[in-house]
DNA sequence: CGTAAGCGGATATCGTCAATCCGCTTAGCT
DNA sequence: AGCTAAGCGGATTGACGATATCCGCTTACG
């Protein structure tokens, strides 16, 4: 789906660079979110610039090519979680899994986080993405496992305050967002009132300074 | 504690200004966080760039000068939550009530969630605060109205997890951030299983989005 | 072996921000 | 009233980082 039914079909060494470009676009989006120049990517690839540009007219066709498929992943874990018979196991998976994804991929992180990003396949995916949460979060209600005044548009939200705590300690102690989102959800349960246990134990002081003293800036730019 | 003990005192529309300058950037700093430049404070406060030079060497000056008080005032709320006899009150009057205070100053908010930023006063302030909450949360804890296995970094981490929530919704919905800080504390508190009425309703899907669309950009620069 | 396709990467272009400089204005003293 | 040091505005310079192009050299492949 990636090429054209052109007659040439592209020399060899040509298309080889150009799977390196992705590889290296892939690894670079993910770890360090998608403000990475071009030029990055490039080096990365062992490649020119020149090749870079060649191959892709800028930053944002590569964003959209790599990511459609990413989140297609995250709709297809939506449609796993809506299998799962218990209810409440079915919500906590979806946002259990994405997170994890997101933990993964920075780059995916922001994506999902900022619908000015991507292309219109890519607003397509974040679409057919909604109506699943939406339908989550009334089976988890419906069958009362969830207090009744939590709503879909939490879960977003709940996603993206995850965020800072990701970037923070991403290198320190990776699983530390699972133990804020085991609050959060020990918050949102109604089924009885004992506590999770937490998958993650506090950070530190020190720890925790130096967390918040080397978070990873954001990389990405835009607007004023 | 602002005036040097100089012979000559400072002519009177140079002090004028200097006061418009540190109005205009208490402003500024408040809307749109720490990474306006001298240059906007400069014209905010209908001044020339060249007299906001002249009177502060640079953009930290002013930052350090102003954010100071800021910071006392953080620490005397941790102060005034310690003299609240009711440890849960205690905790949750000091976590509203510094949220609030970051909510109405973005820039407040940069300076506690960044120790990178600030000098040495800064720093002091921040270094008298620590230990504050560490005994709010000790005091929670001993009274067993939070669950043992929380602790004060925890605190930490979940003024940080607000952050995009309010940057994303302070236009549209200013609230909302205290709907996710209560659903963080119902997943705290173990005195009772009543859940706390939510403080705001949820965001529409249409209103989400517009609000994840034209969230503020941080505005702030540093390191690679 | 000829040549179109591809390559690398130096470089032009643009935008943003910090900071300076200098000709003009004015407060405040005598 | 007149003088002058202090202050003023803001155009301008310089540093930087990112995007995107251009062109002389190399190479795949018919």
């Amino acid at each position: 789906m990636t090429q054209a039914p052109s007659p040439r079909p592209m020399r060899k060494d040509a298309s080889i660079n150009r799977e390196r470009l992705l590889d290296a676009a892939r690894e670079l989006f993910a770890e360090k979110g998608l403000g990475v120049t071009l030029n990055d990517i490039a080096r990365h690839a062992g490649v020119g610039v020149g090749t870079a540009y060649r191959r892709f007219a800028n930053k944002e066709e590569l964003i959209d090519t790599l990511f459609e498929e990413r989140l297609q992943a995250v709709e297809a874990v939506a449609r796993e979680a809506l299998d799962e018979p218990d209810p409440w196991t079915a919500l906590t998976d979806y946002l259990t899994r994405t997170l994890q994804m997101q933990f993964g991929d920075r780059g995916l992180h922001q994506i999902l986080d900022d619908p000015t990003l991507g292309d219109a396949r890519i607003n397509d995916v974040r679409t057919r993405i909604a109506p699943l949460i939406v339908e989550l979060v009334r089976r988890a209600k419906d069958a009362g496992v969830v207090r009744s005044d939590f709503e879909p548009t939490d879960v977003t939200f709940m996603q993206s305050a995850m965020a800072p705590i990701m970037d923070s300690t991403r290198d320190l102690a990776p699983q530390v967002y699972e133990r804020y989102l085991t609050f959060f959800l020990d918050g949102i349960r109604s089924d009885d009132r004992t506590f999770t246990p937490l998958p993650a134990p506090a950070l530190s002081s020190e720890i925790t300074h130096t967390a918040m003293t080397s978070r990873r800036r954001s990389t990405s730019r835009r607007r004023a």
